[in-house]
DNA sequence: CCTGTTCTTACATGTTTCTGCATGTATCGT
DNA sequence: ACGATACATGCAGAAACATGTAAGAACAGG
């Protein structure tokens, strides 16, 4: 058992329930209480958890998603990606957030589709690499190491001198009264620079997200186009949503 | 049992499952621990793994995808780049290029380096997406797919926005007419621009480079203040260009 | 075929890091 | 307020690590 082993165990109880039990963890793993106090205490000044008393639990939404980032593509984000691929045009321009459904999208460009893609995200590009046809623009700045982004003055500046038909934003809260939300405000900023500079701007949201708020606004309702999900349509944020006129695509 | 068949066993382990312990291998291979752990370092340095304490994980996709990718890694390689760790100074501002030998270098920093790292390649950002301590600036632009950097019109500018203390350079040729080259244009004036913008600047060059000539001159002798290589001293190359008055460091 | 060089590997050393236990302290529930 | 549990700290043994060194293999040149 390596210690990064434990590390991800941590994280992955984190992520599936909830909370981590440092008794029950030791006892599970066979290794004393300390090393697991020992592990929340170090993944607790990474920001990675929040400790408790008698254990932990998952860190505040401003850095929830840093560990997804190491785990497989759940089915949800991968039937949204795929769904949000069917608004690309050929031969047009996208712009491409961040985040893993972001990187899920880039991951399913067919192969002869010839566009142009404009990011911040360097994971995004490493993913586009390869794919035959595709031009890449990376929008630089200082890079924020959580989400994996390049964002702040300089990022939001050298958005300023793109423009793009399309734009696939990912979020990490939509909610009725808050809006559409993320985690940090700087990331926000440049989401926002980011949807200003195309024609059509579409969200990507799995299920999980829906009903969610985080502590950052994004964008008001107007400027976006449409919501991409796979949560139920009678899901009730999505049906204020609905009302309120905002187009609703569901993926499946 | 060759080197190399170590190597794809590694790694052919991690792909499997996930994870290589040191004194495991050792045992099932039936060769120390010292000789997995340089194997563990030396890939670990190409960006196809990473080090942990008591073994080694798997590499981020998107750096193990770039690194994988370059048919040959020669030992040389991690040579340079340890020599070149040793010119950073802690607090200080890095500008680091693309590529390999600039990949073995990220790979290298210590994880108590507290320092800026400022580059035009998405690789480099994801290799030290996980380091505790560095400050990741990127320098975006049109993605030259070739060799995983941005470069172009648009980067040479992000480019002129930062300084630095010392600027690190990969080039594929040394040679002592034709100077230090590279195989792109657009690759060439990115790497003038980067130099430009740092009060030192080192070129990386591993034993094949030297003596070599690719089609575009990246700078003078004179921009630049020393050459890391692990070619013999007496290599009719180097001697003509130390006896110009270049500083040589020589890599081991 | 021989010789000197270089590279690789294993071992030996000292150092660092990790882990579990012991102690005393703080916090929780009753 | 009290007992029980969780916690921080210090410590010691163990494991992993870096470094230097020496023996052997592979190699190049004569």
């Amino acid at each position: 058992m390596l210690a990064a082993e434990r590390r991800d165990h941590l994280l992955g109880l984190l992520a599936r329930e909830g909370k981590v039990v440092a008794k029950d963890v030791a006892a599970e793993l066979g290794i004393s209480e300390d090393s697991v106090r020992r592990d929340l205490r170090d993944l607790a000044a990474e920001g990675l958890c929040q400790r408790v008393y008698g254990g932990a639990l998952p860190a505040s939404p401003a850095v929830a998603g840093y560990a997804e980032r190491q785990s497989v593509t759940p089915g949800g984000k991968r039937k949204v990606a795929a769904a949000a691929v069917d608004l690309i045009r050929p031969g047009g321009t996208l712009i491409l957030d961040g985040g893993t459904t972001a990187l899920a999208v880039a991951g399913l460009l067919p192969p002869d589709l010839d566009c142009t893609v404009i990011t911040h995200s360097p994971t995004v590009v490493a993913a586009l690499l390869e794919h035959p046809r595709v031009e890449l623009f990376l929008l630089g700045g200082r890079v924020f190491k959580h989400s994996a982004v390049a964002c702040g003055a300089a990022a939001v500046e050298a958005a300023q001198n793109v423009s793009a038909d399309l734009c696939l934003l990912g979020v990490t809260g939509v909610h009725p009264e808050a809006g559409l939300t993320t985690g940090d405000a700087d990331e926000a900023a440049m989401k926002r620079a980011l949807a200003a500079r195309a024609a059509e701007t579409w969200i990507l949201a799995s299920a999980e997200k829906i009903g969610a708020a985080s502590p950052f606004r994004v964008l008001p309702w107007e400027r976006v186009t449409g919501l991409i999900t796979d949560a139920a349509p009678d899901h009730p944020t999505l049906e204020r949503l609905a009302a309120s006129g905002l187009e609703i695509r569901r993926a499946r």
